[in-house]
DNA sequence: ACTTAGCACTCGGAGAATGAGAGTGCTAAC
DNA sequence: GTTAGCACTCTCATTCTCCGAGTGCTAAGT
């Protein structure tokens, strides 16, 4: 008699689609005129009992409809929905918003992933997620020391993944030319190609040493480079449309606060491995910040390999069937866009093209 | 009889204080039993009725204690008020809070910038904002074209006040070694050494002329460098701590959000010119976007020049003599630190010496 | 002329009482 | 296995009442 059937799942359904479109309670009465529901609304009720023992609903109060739990919306997301499908005029509507399409070419990849970004929190009214972890994927592509004004050196990095990073250093003194040529030569010698995954710790102390050995002033340019170092292992997380958050009544402000300043605490929970769509609820993880809040995540790839995570988080009640189809395309279409441009870089081996010209134009 | 005299002053500046730390409406009985007080309740009564009067204080309703009025903090804060004096531990304290004092130099101003906002923000529990227009009063002093990979070339520009933009840019084809160096040849002659105001956009149009007719296969290149130019004239807008606005019982959290999508708008405000510190009341003017806020400005200076405005947003209930003397030693320790750096860098002409070694080391 | 005690009055807000309505579980009939 | 009917429960919105803080005014005191 506990048997779940056809018709229980139905009505599981209808109850969890309906709590997220009123955010009110379902109760029998509701199901029941439903027209895909051909059954009295008595029969209803006896399901839904049945459907609480189970624990997939469950009631906020004794006289009041059923809610789903986050078991039952486990089970919806996971058997019982189905995914809206993008038609093509909403697919061009999306790539329009990450700027593709545009002139058909040259988005570099962080601004892509801010387009992606913007868009979700836009078209989802949550915040929007994006841990890009790509740079350690990358290949260090140059190195430059750039004198600038009196002791002012900038050292400039840029790495095969499109993303620039400088510094400036003050130095106590100003260097020779030869100086200079020498540090940036090392520099050159010991980074360039090198891929920043490959970037260890040891090989950055070995680095440290050899400079520090030759001359202490330079000291401030190896603490430019380390710093520099540091930037492209660390997992840049992104994050937009938090205000979103503050619309829903059933998150708590003070959560939502916290969860603003301590953004950082998520990235491990988006960059473990998964593979597909993952959903995660805040109840379930205590070193999770907001009480009644999901979290949808997808993984984008880059030749093969996972090197970002993008996704949205907002009140559990939330139109999975809509939001994943979104969170599904963006994560491919940059998986796409990315890998093509990684594609066309692969064709040539040298980083740095100056001997003749290869066209007239 | 509608003298306003000292008393009435000083129970004017005891409403405010107490309005500002309790929030709650402030009653004759309470004034009169404070200690510097010596009258009775009565005639703090009367006296509040001229302050009323005369448009100081106002009632939310008849029995109810006072609420000053925007006059009323007004008056509070140009005449009455006792700014809190910043004993040296404290100074101390908002020197580390600013980096400074660590290491005693290298700060680029931009990091000293951020973390003016971000102390700002945490020690008022209001949102921060500054606006920096430095770059405009400051010299190009330095422009590069680096090829890295292959059609890709970036463009590194850096200025005297130590800003350093850059901008990566895809061509059609590659350039061979003879056009890059016209090209950044070029460059380097028409902006080096031009002031960041000077760039009108007319020098611009005959930059992107020249190249432009010189060879078509450029225009990414050009389009760059015009990024980068409007990147450079742009007020750079900093804002840290809205979300502390949240847990301001009197402002309207929609007003909130809307104030964080349009923070643009503040700009305006904060920049048009005046001297010392600036309180501005939401109320007042009706381009502001929250109502019941108050926003207290100080500009900061290099070299004599005003170069950026910094304060924080907050509700108008709030502490002015704490939060003001804040505002005024952040101003004025960025200006102190800001003209340092350039008084350092104005000793040199040449901004990039590399002739003979002018010290052993 | 200013200050103060006293008093009647006002009004917001907290708390209790009330009633309507939505929803339930159970039973008995279909 | 389904359904109609019914008694029951519990929330929520409304209304009412009443307390108390605070006021303005008057009259007496300094």
């Amino acid at each position: 008699m506990m048997r779940i059937n056809e018709r229980k799942l139905k009505i599981l359904a209808a109850v969890v689609e309906f709590y997220v479109r009123t955010g009110e309670p379902v109760g029998s009465k509701m199901i029941a005129s439903l027209p895909e529901i051909h059954v009295s609304a008595a029969t209803v009720r006896n399901d839904m009992a049945v459907l609480e023992q189970l624990g997939y609903l469950e009631q906020p109060h004794t006289s009041a409809g059923r809610v789903p739990t986050i078991q039952g919306y486990r089970l919806y997301i996971e058997k019982l929905m189905s995914p809206a499908d993008l038609p093509e005029e909403e697919r061009e509507r999306l790539d329009h918003m990450l700027g593709v399409n545009e002139n058909g070419n040259q988005m570099s990849e962080e601004l892509l992933i801010q387009n992606a970004t913007t868009a979700l929190a836009e078209l989802t009214k949550c915040a929007a997620v994006v841990s890009d972890f790509s740079p350690q994927f990358s290949v260090i592509s140059k190195v430059e020391v750039i004198p600038t004004g009196k002791r002012v050196y900038v050292i400039l990095l840029i790495t095969s993944g499109g993303s620039i990073k400088n510094k400036a250093c003050r130095l106590e003194f100003d260097l020779t030319r030869e100086q200079l040529s020498w540090f940036s030569g090392y520099l050159s010698e010991h980074l360039e190609g090198i891929s920043v995954s490959e970037l260890s710790d040891e090989l950055m102390e070995n680095l440290t040493a050899a400079m520090t050995a030759y001359m202490m002033s330079l000291s401030p340019l190896v603490q430019g480079v380390f710093e520099l170092y540091r930037d492209l292992r660390q997992h840049a997380l992104l994050c937009k449309g938090e205000k979103h958050l503050f619309s829903y009544e059933d998150l708590d402000k003070m959560e939502i606060v916290r969860f603003i300043e301590h953004k950082d605490e998520l990235i491990q929970l988006m960059d473990d491995s998964f593979s597909g769509i993952r959903v995660v609820f805040g109840k379930d993880r205590e070193n999770f910040v907001i009480g009644n809040s999901s979290m949808i995540v997808s993984k984008y790839r880059k030749g093969g390999k996972n090197v970002g995570s993008l996704g949205v988080i907002g009140p559990m009640r939330l139109d999975y069937a809509k939001v994943i189809p979104y969170i599904a395309y963006f994560s491919q279409k940059i998986t796409d866009l990315i890998s093509e441009q990684s594609e066309q870089s692969k064709q040539t081996r040298e980083p740095c093209p100056d001997e003749e010209d290869q066209k007239k134009f």
